[in-house]
DNA sequence: GTTTTAAGTCAGTCTTGTTGACATTCCAAT
DNA sequence: ATTGGAATGTCAACAAGACTGACTTAAAAC
């Protein structure tokens, strides 16, 4: 039951494997958003608030541009979380040195608190998967995972994996 | 690298591994819903439609508070879907014989053949990915992703598995 | 000096979710 | 036979978060 190329063993790749494999998506992530979600409420904050907090936290000092391309929103769908994450003085933006033109983006002490609480909730629940499943189905489901996505968005984990 | 439980190697819970699964997640749903919204853009439909009627397709005759328990959503935002979708012939309700408050669901012959274009779709992009990574991985995937499910999801994913 | 780029803003629309209130139907238990 | 509660459906109002399109400002690039 290995991967036994010569035979070809595609067993893996029958309707049903496919069809489990979409119908485990939709309900991993439902759980995978449930905790951030339920912290979110709150304080009055919404998945989109979150995701742009998690990249700010993770590529601080981005510009705009870079977020948006992350995110695949548009800048007006950005720039209304955004102005709310500034105005709650979660978010500063910082004028370019270089390129004045540009803002960057930073969490501020209370934005890394809050990004902090919802990143560890959410990391809770991945952990607890992880450990039930073991390093090598955590590596198979990374693999999948990573070859599900759009190639240009793939270019863009590779990158932030390896920063 | 393997599965040591004796010496406890633990180097794949780490913060930048749970990381780098949290990003995985969100770039991989990208992908994985891509293709159907292409697709569901002609016909003026939403997400909602297609997961509506994937659900209706897999438990032809489900009763509406099944289907609700599996979407995870109010029966107002169920029903505007549904409604859309036996205006158009693509679903169709059947009184319950048993109970008669019951209204049993079935796709007709045209929400069949959508559903079989956007499932198709989507098992294409998953069918590519399982197919570069191999069964291994296939199945660390699926073992993660039923380890992140909220218990209640994770028994109807399990009752859905086997019928 | 003109063009392009980065960012922000205003206005309007759409999908999809939410609450709350209420009506209908009808099974099941008293 | 009546009644309580469950399953379903519907109306109205609202909110988050996405979208398009048009436009401004500022600064860099050419």
């Amino acid at each position: 039951m290995q991967n036994d190329r010569t035979g070809e063993n595609l067993l893996f790749l029958t309707d049903e494997q496919l069809r489990q494999g979409i119908e485990a998506m939709f309900f991993a992530y439902r759980g995978f958003t449930a905790d951030p979600d339920r912290i979110l409420e709150k304080y009055k904050y919404g998945r989109a608030h979150h995701r742009a907090m998690h990249f700010i936290n993770r590529v601080p000092g981005t510009n705009v541009n870079n977020l948006l391309n992350i995110l695949g929103v548009t800048k007006q769908s950005l720039n209304r979380v955004l102005r709310t994450l500034i105005a709650d003085n979660l978010v500063i933006l910082k004028v370019g040195s270089k390129d004045r033109r540009e803002r960057h983006l930073y969490l501020t002490d209370i934005g890394k608190s809050l990004e902090k609480q919802l990143s560890t909730a959410q990391s809770h629940r991945m952990r607890e998967a992880y450990r039930q499943v073991g390093p090598d189905s955590v590596a198979g489901f990374k693999q999948v995972l990573e070859a599900m996505m759009d190639p240009k968005l793939q270019i863009t984990y590779k990158k932030l994996r390896n920063s």
